[in-house]
DNA sequence: ACAAGAACTTTACACTGTGTAAAGTTGAAA
DNA sequence: TTTCAACTTTACACAGTGTAAAGTTCTTGT
C-alpha cells in the first residue's frame, strides 16, 4: 500500500504552491516555503538545487495535479477547424487562472534568470503548439483567413492567448473569466476564420 | 550661457540609460551606472533615493530626449477614425522599440517593486488614453465594429498594442519591426473596423 | 581674504535573501 | 549494533541595496 502522507519532497512542492496561491504577488522565499512544509530551509536544498529550480518542479506538479495534458489533447477531438478553435481557448483560457499564481513568479524571474527563462519559454512553446494545431486544422478546412500565412497566424494566436494579456485583460481591465473567454473566443474567430463567400 | 557639461544628475541618467540599452537584459546595478557616470556611488543617492526612482526619473528623461508626448499628440490630426487608428499604431509601434530598454528594466521590478508597478501603470495608463481616443473617433464615425463597446474595444486595442507583446512578436517570433506594425494595424481594422454593409 | 555651504568622496556597516559547508541527530533496515 | 539515509543545526560567504557620518574641494558672498 502506497503511504498517505506525503513524502517531504512533496510537502515542499504542496507548501510553495499554497504559499504562491495565497501571498499574491509579494515574493515567496525558501524560508517560508520550508516553515510551511515543517522542515529546515537548508533540507529545501536536498531536494530542489535553486529556489528557481524548486519554482519550476512545482509547475511540474501542479500539471500533474490539474491534468493539464489530457485536457490540452481533449481539444483535438473536435471535428471542424473553428470548433477545434474554440475548443482550445476555451481549455487554455481556463488553465490559465489556475496556474496564474506560479506563472506570475516564473514570469517574474524570467527576465533576469537564465533558467527560469528557458523554462517558461519551453512551457510557452508547448502551448504554442496548440495554436499551431488549431490554425492547421483551419487551414485544412480552408477556413484559414486570407489574410494570415498559418505560421503569422500561429504567431498572432499565440500572442493573444499569453498569459500576460490574459492578466491584464482580467486584472487591470476587471474582466471576469467568462467575458475573457467569450471575447478572446470572438476575436479569435473575427480573426482567423475566413468570412463566407456569396460567390 | 548654458554650460554645455551636464550636471551630475544628468550624466547619472545618461549613464543609467546607456548601460541599459547595452546590457540587453543583464541587471544594470548602482555601482555600474555609478562607475559610468564617473560619480561614487554614494553620489546616486544624493540625486535619487532609490534604484527604482533613479530608473523611473531616467524613462522621464527619455521621453523628453525622445520627444514622446508631441509625437503621440501628432497622431489625434488624422481625419477619419480609421486613420487615426492606423496613425496612433504606427506612432506608438515606432515609439516601443526606442523604449525597449528601459521598459524591460522596470517591468523585470514591476511584479515585486511596489513603486515601479505604479510609475508603469501610469505610463500605461496614458498610452490607453491614446488607445480610446482612437477607438472614440471610430465610434464617432460610426465605424466601430458593433462586435464590442467603445470600452471593450480599448481594452483589446491596449492589449494589442502591450509592451509584451511587441516583445513576444519581434523577439519570440522574430518579426522585423515593419512586420509588426504592419500586422498590427491589418489586426486592428480587421477587429475595430465595421465592415461595410451593402444594404 | 575668509567663512559658509553645496556637492561631492570615502569608508564603514546594516540588512536581506540565496546558496554552501560541515558536524550532529534520529530512526529504520540489515 | 552498525550503518545509512534523511534530516537538523549552526555558521558563514556573497551580492546588492541603502544608511551614516566624517572628510575634501570648489564656489560664492561679504
Amino acid at each position: 500500500m502506497t503511504s498517505n502522507k506525503p513524502d517531504t519532497r512533496t510537502r515542499i512542492l504542496q507548501a510553495a504552491l499554497e504559499l504562491l496561491n495565497l501571498s499574491q504577488g509579494k515574493e515567496v522565499r525558501m524560508a517560508d516555503i520550508a516553515r510551511k512544509a515543517n522542515v529546515s530551509r537548508q533540507a529545501l536544498y536536498l531536494h530542489f538545487s535553486t529556489r528557481t529550480d524548486l519554482l519550476i518542479e512545482t509547475t511540474l506538479y501542479l500539471d500533474d495535479i490539474k491534468g493539464a495534458e489530457e485536457r490540452l489533447k481533449a481539444s483535438r477531438t473536435a471535428k471542424t477547424g473553428a470548433e477545434r478553435l474554440n475548443a482550445f481557448i476555451e481549455t487554455w483560457g481556463t488553465y490559465i487562472p489556475e496556474i496564474y499564481s506560479l506563472a506570475r513568479a516564473l514570469l517574474a524571474m524570467k527576465d533576469t534568470d537564465e533558467a527560469a527563462d528557458k523554462a517558461w519559454s519551453q512551457r510557452m512553446g508547448d502551448m504554442r503548439e496548440g495554436c499551431e494545431a488549431a490554425i492547421n486544422a483551419l487551414q485544412h478546412d480552408k477556413a484559414l483567413s486570407p489574410d494570415y500565412t498559418a505560421e503569422q497566424a500561429t504567431d498572432i494566436l499565440w500572442m493573444m492567448l499569453s498569459v500576460r494579456n490574459w492578466e491584464q485583460l482580467t486584472k487591470d481591465c476587471t474582466w471576469t473569466q467568462e467575458m475573457y473567454i467569450s471575447t478572446l473566443k470572438s476575436l479569435a474567430n473575427n480573426t482567423f476564420v475566413a468570412k463566407e463567400q456569396t460567390t
